[in-house]
DNA sequence: CGATGATTTGAGTATTATCAATGGTAGTGG
DNA sequence: CCACTACCATTGATAATACTCAAATCATCG
């Protein structure tokens, strides 16, 4: 199947019918990529549609007046990004490539004919959606009342899991791409404690680095510094209409 | 119209047909009404359904293991709460009742239905669901990326125009049903610093204060402070199918 | 090789948390 | 009506966490 597809990606969750992954493909019109650092989407720029990651990473992000940086989320191939500029004109957070990214666009006017054809896809693609405020939801707990190696840690084991989840973690380790000022914007943190609390958490052997890359070496033990919880979170789509054609 | 009702909440953002609005109407079946500081659903129990508030506060909360905890928001007469359960057969988080509220109970499982017969109110509810999660992306921004000054004075912004957008503010100003440690685990802070910078927006004349009672005498300079943008983002449903039946 | 940007480390500071004590207010039961 | 309790707000004093500033090291890329 087609990798980083959003039919590979509801298909994590649900089976679906041949129409079904039809439908999805016809949503992905273009294909656009962008370069590491490049901003695909700027905050307040006119949004009529969102996109689908293929291939790299994207991280959303707003500014604030003093000029502090926010990180609201990553996303890896198979997320959406800049969905929930949905209900406005303008973009409420800007979307910038962390890798060179490869992105296929959604207008948000195909998701009406999506919705009147598809409601079972309509359905799976509200449940995702609430996935992903969920997770805001996970990060906002950590920052908000976590210590600084807590929520390393956590934003660390979550980045792992999904790119285990997704196949793309390799034997030696993944690349993580990101500067440690951008890891500190994610958390609320600045790049010198970051830096600080990295080295921490290698001191205490819960993991390695080389560079940019990245092992996990006790994902158990990341996660409990971390406050992550462990696997109640498994998705349930199992009340969804059965699969159609 | 039915005070707090999900046609009178989607009716702020798109005109609705008849059938449209029995078609809500008919979602919310039970109703009940649950004393202030009980828990209507807690954190892990199982979630079949949500609600829509009809009357009083709800928030929703996670516990960390240390015992902390992070309010995620707030839920005014006309909101949804609990629909971040969707994908999840166990609550990712609690629901607890500020005031005593009354709030109407929608099966999940009765979204296949609307979603079948009603595309258009399916995209609504998606976009509503985006309004939530672009809500909760400023509450990381700030709680991240602001001093305990901004964090208080964003949170009050916030409730403040909510409440005023539904029409729930006296001239005498409203009564904050929260305690200053609920402020706190709102926006990540103790309740005695809450205490202290509450203290001091009421010197500088932004907020007048009587008890529980709360009145902004100064919105766009509380605003300013608390790096809350303006009117940038108003909701666009435009482009939505036009009104069926 | 020089230039640019990221990481690393140290020293001092600021913001916010913690601890502790006091006063206020509402509710309860006698 | 009053004691009594419980919870909340307030304030001061002290401690800890994370930030700021500064400089040195490293890595990468033309």
């Amino acid at each position: 199947m087609d990798q980083g597809s959003l039919a590979e990606r509801l298909g994590r969750y649900l089976p679906l019918g041949e129409a079904e992954r039809r439908a999805l493909a016809a949503l992905e019109e273009g294909e656009r990529t962008v370069a590491r650092g490049a901003v695909l989407r700027a905050e307040q720029a006119v949004a009529r549609e969102f996109y689908v990651v293929r291939k790299g990473w994207l991280y959303s992000s707003v500014m604030l007046p003093e000029g502090n940086r926010q990180i609201l989320g990553f996303h890896l191939p198979g997320d959406l990004a800049g969905d929930a500029a949905l209900p406005w004109s303008h973009a409420p957070f800007s979307l910038t490539a962390a890798t060179e990214v490869t992105v296929r666009v959604v207008d948000r006017t195909s998701l009406r004919g999506l919705f009147e054809r598809h409601p079972r896809l309509a359905l799976s693609l509200h449940a995702l959606a609430q996935v992903e405020r969920t997770a805001l939801a996970e990060r906002l707990a950590s920052v908000g009342r976590s210590s600084a190696m807590s929520r390393v840690a956590a934003l660390l084991v979550d980045l792992w899991r999904r790119l285990a989840r997704a196949k793309l973690i390799p034997p030696e380790g993944v690349i993580l791409p990101l500067t440690q000022e951008e890891i500190g914007d994610a958390v609320g943190l600045t790049a010198v404690h970051v830096n600080r609390m990295m080295r921490r958490l290698v001191e205490t052997g819960l993991i390695a680095r080389d560079g940019m890359r990245l092992r996990v070496l006790n994902e158990a033990g990341l996660a409990r510094i971390g406050n992550v919880g462990g696997r109640e979170g498994t998705p349930d789509f199992g009340w969804l209409p059965a699969t159609a054609g």
